[in-house]
DNA sequence: CTGAAAGCGCTTACAG
DNA sequence: CTGAAAGCGCTTACAG
């Protein structure tokens, strides 16, 4: 089975190939009844369906959009991009997903990849090294949203969580029934990615505002493999944590894990409460108090300004950071 | 910033377009050193990339593949797709993910836009309703590949899970325990879903050879929605089961709903064990023995099985269905 | 109301 | 060793 064209489709229709484009992008205004059903007609009996790429090259523009997430692991990617989709399925565009695994490299290939592929525009969940990449991007107008992380010296829209909202859901529901011995954990700061800093900083912000003494012998920073040994230390101190937060739903994984090798008892023994609503917290046993990031939320409005931006003639260049209300989900875990 | 083209290189290095992309495609058999570094230099001046719309157009390939998953909330799903990238990007392919929420018109439309883009091959989780087409993709040697569906009617490759073994590790990991009333909740039949009715089957043979009668009233086949009552009816039951394998993982996650909301003691009371290795097994409390399906070996099977058929030159029409085996994760929970 | 022609940005056989 | 020319399958201004 060759592939049917414009043309054959033309000819087979008895008109010409622009007679046939015409109708194919719904332009009626002049069309005879006659010459559409013949089109019509011969599109059915042809089988034909047109080539987009060929019709991308003309138009330069492919109705697709990019996205490239961190860290496809977290469910947090997956939820934004889900919403993502959702919001570009309704206005015909088309999304490619990339999966950078946090590695600036290979952001670099897929944002190259992404733009050699033409699409419209982009949504970056950025690591911070592509610092001037993305700043030629930006000066070259083209389409960009941030989600998730703000970049110093990158001028674009972000979306994100209130992050400091967040903790302070967080360390007032811990207060509040009496918790004293917080602990924190979170991801490694040093790669100055925001909402670890946010979320440290606004974990001290609520600490003190609640006037509990923050003991810095139970805030981390530390490697994904490093959670378990961080914690068997914190655990093992002469007045223990009494209570801890994840930084995110990976960091609470691993805490779980000792959680269950050591059959501590939650949140008799420990309260714990993680960033993240991660899907298992509602069947846990106990259920898994959490603070929900809006991710539907800051997917779709990411959407919403990238094509915006694309449908305006000539994207301005004002920019601003969005950032969404996290929810607290209590249940039995604290 | 205007778009930079193979012409602005040509014009730029004081060359032909011809040149540049013989140099872009590194076919230097004969270019003279002096040409090439002026290219190069040319490129990096004016910051060209290409288009490879424009290339695809010409090549008649767009070393792109789509990937049509039934359903992306199963974690089945996006573990075969992260394999099924990894292949990719091993063979510079790129790919495009489609999730046809287990409805055939959503999954119709897809393919239709992934063939409008030119894609030179389809994964596809098949739904049950666009056979005639997927006869027509075979019929025009067009690659394609199934994943864990096979579909009466259509002659190509598919690649699933032995289920019947899946069934029979569960089946006899719970009856060397001594399990005897053992139920098992399965999706519905009804849309002819390999996976659920080989698992049924499996469950049927297995029980049958280790003698152990099947209970009818404790095998059910119904939506998501209804797992909790078909649940409560069954405990509430003169002779309850006192071990209960889920056919897959959310109804899984409906299960444990039901089991955290009463209180009930896992495996005292009741044993529990999954098909799918979910990514909380290891750390839930009591930690779920499951059978993992062997997702990555799907996925990667299917993507070397496509670009296998895309590099042939006629894609012959042989086709079989590939059984992988999937694997007891003996955890706490039977 | 419809068609001929140019052109999107590449690649590739062919000529020299 | 390099270039001129044709063509991939569309769209679109323009002419009639």
């Amino acid at each position: 089975m060759k592939k049917i064209t414009m043309a054959n489709v033309a000819e087979h229709a008895g008109v010409s190939k622009s007679t046939v484009s015409q109708y194919l992008n719904e332009r009626f205004h002049y069309m005879s009844e006659d010459t559409k059903i013949r089109i019509e007609l011969a599109i059915k009996e042809l089988g034909y369906s047109p080539n987009s790429i060929a019709r991308s090259l003309r138009q330069k523009r492919t109705s697709t959009i990019g996205v490239i997430v961190s860290n496809i692991l977290h469910d947090f990617s997956t939820q934004v991009v889900r919403a993502i989709e959702d919001i570009c399925n309704e206005n015909s565009f088309h999304v490619i997903i990339c999966n950078a695994d946090d590695d600036p490299d290979k952001e670099k290939r897929y944002i190259e990849m992404l733009q050699a592929k033409q699409v419209d525009g982009l949504i970056v969940f950025p690591t911070s090294d592509n610092t001037e990449l993305f700043q030629e991007l930006i000066a070259a107008h083209y389409p960009l949203v941030f989600v998730d992380r703000v970049i110093e010296g990158v001028a674009v829209d972000v979306i994100l969580t209130d992050n400091e909202s967040a903790l302070r859901l967080a360390v007032d529901s811990l207060v509040e029934r009496g918790y004293k011995e917080i602990s924190l954990i979170t991801a490694p700061l040093i790669e100055h990615i925001t909402p670890r800093g946010e979320r440290k900083d606004g974990f001290y912000k609520a600490m003190n505002e609640q006037q509990i003494t923050i003991r810095e012998d139970l805030v981390h920073s530390v490697q994904l493999e490093e959670v378990q040994s961080v914690l068997s230390q914190m655990l093992a101190d002469e007045v223990p944590p009494t209570a801890l937060i994840a930084g995110n739903d990976r960091i609470l994984q691993e805490i779980l894990k000792q959680v269950q090798a050591r059959g501590i008892s939650i949140p008799n023994e420990l309260a714990v409460l993680g960033i993240d609503d991660v899907r298992f917290a509602e069947f846990f046993n106990p259920p898994l108090t959490t603070v929900a990031q809006p991710t539907y939320e800051i997917g779709k409005k990411a959407a919403e300004i990238l094509l915006h931006k694309i449908k305006e003639a000539h994207t301005n260049l004002d920019h601003q950071i969005y950032r969404l209300h996290p929810e607290l989900k209590l249940r039995a875990s604290i």
